[in-house]
DNA sequence: CTAATAGACTAACAAGTGTTAGTTTTATGT
DNA sequence: ACATAAAACTAACACTTGTTAGTCTATTAG
């Protein structure tokens, strides 16, 4: 990974200082600092501290998308799309944990993008309540309100990235199974 | 709800403003425009920004660290315990929507009281694994592992306060009876 | 070797930051 | 009616903010 761009690598490194303050709470002096420079420099690469979020934030909520796509047009079982979407979290996550950071808390701070931004979010969660609907009436999932299953499921998937680089070995497919056996069986035993 | 002082309405605005932008976004003159008055009048009722963060955090910090008391010295089994944190939860969350945000989000901005809400919040969830344990041990509870589970239970739990105002009516207890349902039994039908 | 370009630098800007000091207004209790 | 206290105000402070302009320097292409 060393044919990384200068830019690439300020907005990579930026996305770990709103990670850790937030957007508004990171000055240019900040990731100056952090990058070995003047806060003046980092405008040779890029054009505003907004720009950096917006690439930050709409990249990956391109990927989310891309993703969900590709699951509802296969022709999987309700349960086996909701196991897909998980490991798409998981995926997403683990590749980009200081990034989707940025997406869940600072994406209020955009502006120009801020409209797409709610497009490509609100699209998701109508695609991922209309795969629980389907469960529902195909009676592969227990007929308890859509909206509540999918906030549960979605808030759970969306703060992966507070959690993951908690565990010290990250071992992505034993998580997201253990993920897929909880958010889907539950956890209580049974008999 | 009238006999509010004046420190505790700057306080429960400023948790609006918080929420909606975030704490190092929301300046002194947002929140007294707000307020209809001056930043400088804001200081004859509050000692600083830093101030107003931390007693809208650490109130309700302390409100679960009650709760969660509460629950472990209890005799219920596992199963009861969880649901009691889980409507401990809801009742917290729908009572503190702003407040919440801010507990989320801007604990990064506390600076005194920044170890003293850390402790609260480990402790918290020391407590939570200790009772999924307990559960697994006593074969209420599927063994999986109790960090993950933890992890999904209480992300969700945490979220509640980006979800309770959607929706239109807030039945609390009929919230309380679908997320224990979900976050217990999973979301699959079983036959 | 020279010219050109990318990318660092210094200096500065206009606006915005939390906060203080001192003053005036408003409300309260006798 | 009047003294007192609560709470608003204006003005200002020292500092920080994102960003621009202009310059110097090192690498690269011919």
């Amino acid at each position: 990974m060393e044919n990384e761009t200068r830019q690439e690598e300020i907005i990579r490194v930026a996305a770990k200082l709103f990670k850790e303050k937030g957007y508004s709470a990171v000055t240019m002096r900040d990731l100056a600092t952090t990058m070995n420079m003047k806060a003046a420099s980092l405008y040779n690469h890029i054009n505003s501290k907004q720009e950096i979020l917006e690439k930050i934030i709409m990249r990956i909520a391109r990927k989310f998308s891309v993703g969900m796509t590709t699951v509802k047009s296969s022709n999987d079982s309700c349960i086996v799309k909701l196991k897909k979407i998980i490991a798409l979290h998981v995926e997403v996550s683990s590749q980009n944990i200081y990034g989707m950071a940025a997406l869940n808390h600072d994406w209020v701070h955009l502006e120009a993008q801020l409209g797409p931004y709610k497009k490509l979010r609100s699209d998701y969660e109508n695609d991922f309540k209309e795969i629980l609907k389907e469960g529902i009436a195909a009676g592969e999932i227990s007929p308890i309100k859509p909206d509540v299953m999918m906030f549960s499921i979605l808030t759970t998937l969306r703060s992966l990235y507070l959690w993951i680089p908690k565990k010290e070995v990250i071992h992505l497919e034993e998580l997201t199974n253990n993920l897929s056996e909880i958010l889907i069986n539950g956890i209580i035993k049974e008999n």
